[in-house]
DNA sequence: CACGCCTCCTGTGCGC
DNA sequence: TGCGCACAGGAGGCGT
């Protein structure tokens, strides 16, 4: 079972991705853009031609670069999501050999290229005015970091006692919280001893699971991410955090706390893996 | 508004 | 051996 696991890319795998792209983008200077098609997760981006790098940031899973003058400041901003399936690389050319489905192309005035690689087309390359992000709903309503200060136990506590869908749809939703996906919910749901699709999470255990997210995904990003299949961080080498995972992937195999059998199941539409016995509702 | 279900997309692995 | 199909899931859209 676990070797037919694909691994979505979350937070740490992103902010691996960025701290990649950073020293090869800043200051660099978009000769051409080219993006496969348009659609609801592409648009345009030959206007990125002309412009500087100013920045590689990220929020949550979103990649943002301002473009545009270092004196005169950004000019535009380009938004990119892996979605499932993509991956980034610097290469010499338009082309590479390790990518069979690039999606998308910038060429740089140092004769390098950007290249945006995406099997199942989930990813996301958009060209917009700076700080504009109202047709990127996900992104617009995003929540705190969960390593910034912003990220307040409390706030995250009195959320939760304000819903009734289960914990783990809250966390995958984007907005208590940037960047957990869905092996990083079950990660910080097991280790705060929660049930995925508990309705009820009081203060007490609200605050566990905020200091457990931001352990796992603290920990998940020393590690460079997790990898099983699809992501891989742009030199191509593989994250190191897939033989750390307790939760994840690991479906009747021992719970590492009590030795029950991990059980899977569903919920908010994802697999799901907890311990049945010290993961109680 | 909140919640939950469906869809997109395609490689992979399994069963027959 | 080969075919068909279920499965993986982030995010957007829509129905209730």
């Amino acid at each position: 079972m676990a070797d037919s696991v694909v691994c979505v890319p979350e937070l740490p795998e992103v902010e691996s991705v960025r701290r990649q792209l950073h020293p090869a983008l800043v200051g660099r200077v978009v000769v051409a853009a080219w993006v496969d098609r348009d659609g609801p997760r592409t648009s345009p981006v030959e206007h990125a031609a002309g412009l500087e790098v100013l920045d590689v940031v990220r929020r949550g899973k979103y990649l943002l670069l301002p473009l545009g003058d270092v004196e005169d400041g950004a000019e535009a901003e380009l938004v990119l999501h892996l979605g499932m399936t993509g991956r980034f690389r610097i290469a010499d050319g338009p082309q590479h050999p390790d990518l069979g489905h690039v999606r998308a192309r910038f060429e740089l005035d140092d004769g390098t290229w950007l290249l945006f690689d995406d099997v199942r087309r989930f990813g996301r390359v958009n060209l917009v005015e700076p700080g504009d992000h109202a047709g990127i709903p996900t992104l617009a309503a995003l929540g705190p970091e969960p390593l910034s200060d912003d990220f307040d136990a409390d706030a995250f506590a009195a959320a939760l006692a304000a819903t009734s869908a289960p914990v783990k749809a809250r966390l995958l939703d984007q907005r208590l919280v940037a960047g957990v996906g869905n092996i990083y919910a079950d990660e910080a749901l097991w280790l705060a001893r929660i049930h995925p699709r508990s309705r009820r999470v009081g203060r007490a255990r609200a605050h566990r699971l905020h200091a457990a997210v931001r352990k796992v995904i603290a920990a998940a990003i020393e590690r460079e991410g997790t990898t099983f299949r699809d992501y891989e961080m742009v030199n191509g080498q593989s994250g190191r955090n897939a033989d750390f995972l307790v939760a994840y992937g690991r479906a009747d195999l021992p719970c590492q706390r009590c030795g029950t059998p991990m059980r899977r199941t569903v919920v908010a539409q994802r697999g799901t893996t907890y311990c049945p016995d010290c993961q109680r509702a």
